[in-house]
RNA sequence: GGCCCGGUGGUGUAGCCUGGUUUAACACACCUCCCUGUCAAGGAGGAGAUCGGCGGUUCGAAUCCGCUCCGGGUCGCCA
């Protein structure tokens, strides 16, 4: 080794001791006579002294020293004079006083800074991501994600899981989201696709008989990116045979709360997580993955509106739609300005308006308030007590604001869903250091497509519905609830699973129904069903995302490319390899391909 | 594909709305010199920018207009 000891492990009881160590130059204060140099390594970073009374020759080699140069160091650990220890540095009690010096390595100015924490531009990060990497934060981000990986490999170890890996390049699956495919050089015209995930392999895993199957599994998916949205992300995979869906929650219920309590005490959790139904959910926080750090729930005021006489709540429902809002406290002083932002904000979400209504005046209680305590256009058109009934219905009080909107149900929740939470962050409702876990169940089987004019599966083909609506499922498809189950936190989709259906006559049956004929089940799906006929057992799983687990658990991580190695940027362009490229024409003839120039752009 | 935000020395920002008193400003980093207990070391000096690109308006464009590229956010999309 090139040392002897790491720069971050360096403490009082190696005082008399000479170490050498090896590491970046983090910072150099060179006094002219004595020379500070804050040498950090994988460990973290301790003070080395070059003195020229000491070590005239180390010393001149010091002076040479700049940021990031690769240096090793040899010299006697000595506690710091009384008065100068830095109790910002774990290794802060002491110093090693340099006796020699070599340079391994010198560098150049980096394009950003390594040790102090500015902020960079996200393309400059990515173009030379190996320094980015090296910034503390950054550390610390993939170090907390390799703790997370391996503790949920030791737990589910522990109980009797088997780590199998499955194909990278396997069959393009019909539906769902859009494939990454792979050219075969043997079989022209013919593609391997990268797994969306193993569903199906982990599904055969258990007709197999390993009864509990887990993997780390890396996941594909050719689809527009967003913040918590990479093409290639990470789940932990993982499927159990002879389970109902309450064995795989518990297992996972488990799975989190040690690992939050071992990696991350310093966070809040709540316990047991809250098993909430699909339907409440939607009703009451407009989103099947809410943020339950703080209430604003949203009320239903369909029915008020209905009675009333202005046109824009009225309407609505007369179509068949609702009229839904919920009370922020305390900000009926809004000035016009932020209201109308309020709406801008509803309305970029799809909401055709936005109703706000501050509660205002010095009323005493909602009995006392008047018409003119209410600058809002509802109040000009609906009386006072329907305003009180509304007030009621959301929980508003004086000095609290109302957000209404009026829509079909989709719109309204979704954009009255967005503003709760977008109230909740400028609140400061959201605390960062708690974590609102909660198993959102009784998902819908199947949801109708408008566009295909079909059923979709909500969860996906292989989900077995509740035993009870096996009857009547042809005759009223939209009403089967699933055995289907997501783990959400914090407003965000950790882990979605489902019981599935492990016999053949069922899954043709659900295939069927989703529209395909006998002929294109049994060439898509028939390495399933055939399996299903040699003895494949109940079974049901669940496949957690890793990465957007990382962010939660990280402090400051704000988008999953700060969890990720190697992200994409939101095109899906790797900036520090350059990837996607074209490649050469010699490549694209051995896989019988050409490549047809964009008609538009030639 | 739609909408929104951003792009100014190596980095982070100001200037842009209201075009010319700006030789494009400031901080950090960088280079030189001074400095023997700092840890965001300090002091003095210096170098460094086709203002993302192309085109237009104008006597004059970082600034106004159009197109375009890149990054980010979001809707569609993500069984």
């Amino acid at each position: 080794m090139h040392k002897t000891i790491a720069c971050g492990d360096l403490r009082p009881e190696h005082v008399g001791t000479t170490v050498t160590l090896a590491g970046w130059v983090n910072r150099r204060r060179d006094h002219g006579g004595i020379i500070f140099i804050d040498l950090r390594d994988g460990k973290g970073i301790g003070q080395v002294v070059f003195n020229p009374d000491l070590s005239p020759t180390s010393h001149t080699v010091a002076e040479q020293f700049r940021n990031e140069w690769v240096v090793q160091v040899s010299g006697e650990v000595r506690p710091r004079p009384p008065g100068t220890e830095n109790p910002a540095l774990a290794t802060g009690q002491v110093e090693v006083h340099a006796t020699e010096a070599l340079v391994l390595n010198p560098a150049q100015t980096p394009p950003f800074s390594i040790g102090e924490g500015v902020e960079v531009d996200e393309m400059v990060r990515m173009r030379y991501r190996y320094l980015d990497l090296r910034r503390q934060p950054m550390q610390e981000n993939l170090r907390l994600r390799h703790r997370v990986i391996k503790f949920m490999r030791d737990f589910l170890d522990a109980r009797d899981f088997v780590e199998i890996e499955t194909p990278i390049l396997i069959k393009s699956t019909p539906e769902g989201a859009r494939d990454y495919l792979v050219p075969s050089r043997v079989h022209p015209g013919h593609f391997y696709a990268l797994p969306q995930s193993p569903q199906q392999l982990k599904q055969l895993l258990m007709v197999s008989g390993f009864e509990k199957y887990d993997q780390i599994a890396r996941c594909f998916r050719d689809e527009d990116l967003r913040a918590d949205r990479q093409p290639e992300f990470t789940q932990l995979d993982l499927e159990m045979a002879f389970v109902h869906q309450e064995d795989v929650l518990e297992l996972i219920e488990e799975l989190y709360i040690a690992l939050v309590e071992t990696l991350t005490p310093q966070k809040r959790l709540l316990k047991p997580f809250p098993r909430v139904r699909y339907d409440d959910a939607v009703s009451k926080y407009g989103t099947d993955k809410p943020d339950l750090r703080f209430g604003l729930p949203l009320a239903d005021l369909t029915e008020v509106a209905h009675s009333s006489q202005f046109r824009v709540l009225r309407d609505p429902v007369a179509q068949g739609g609702v009229v839904k809002g919920f009370a922020v406290p305390g900000i009926a002083g809004y000035s016009r300005r932020q209201t109308d932002e309020l709406a801008h904000f509803a309305r970029e979400r799809g909401a055709s308006g936005l109703l706000t209504v501050p509660l205002g005046g010095t009323a005493a209680s909602l009995d006392d308030l008047k018409l003119e305590d209410i600058p809002s256009s509802l109040a000009r058109y609906v009386s006072l007590e329907e305003v009180r009934a509304m007030a009621r219905a959301t929980g508003a009080g004086v000095g609290d604001m109302m957000l209404i909107a009026a829509g079909p149900a989709s719109t309204v929740n979704v954009a009255l869903g967005q503003l709760r939470q977008e109230m909740g962050r400028r609140l400061g409702l959201a605390d960062p250091n708690h974590l609102a876990f909660a198993f959102i169940v009784d998902f819908p089987l199947l949801e109708w497509n408008e566009t295909e004019g079909r059923w979709d599966s909500s969860h996906h083909p292989f989900t077995s519905p509740m035993e009870q609506y096996w009857e009547h499922l042809e005759a009223d498809p939209g009403k089967a609830r699933a055995q289907c189950y997501d783990l959400v936190c914090n407003g965000v989709e950790l882990a979605s699973g489902s019981i599935r259906i492990h016999r053949r006559d069922r899954q043709a049956r659900i295939l069927r129904l989703l529209g395909y004929s006998d002929a294109e089940i049994q060439e898509r799906f028939g390495h399933l069903l055939e399996a299903f006929d040699f003895g494949a057992p109940p079974h049901g799983g669940i496949a957690p995302g890793i990465d957007r687990l990382v962010v939660l658990l990280s402090e400051g991580a704000e988008s999953i490319r700060d969890v990720i190695a190697f992200p994409k940027t939101q095109s899906a362009v790797d900036l520090l390899f350059g990837a996607p490229s074209p490649v050469r024409e010699e490549q694209l003839r051995e896989l019988h391909l050409k490549v047809v120039p964009d008609e538009e752009k030639g």
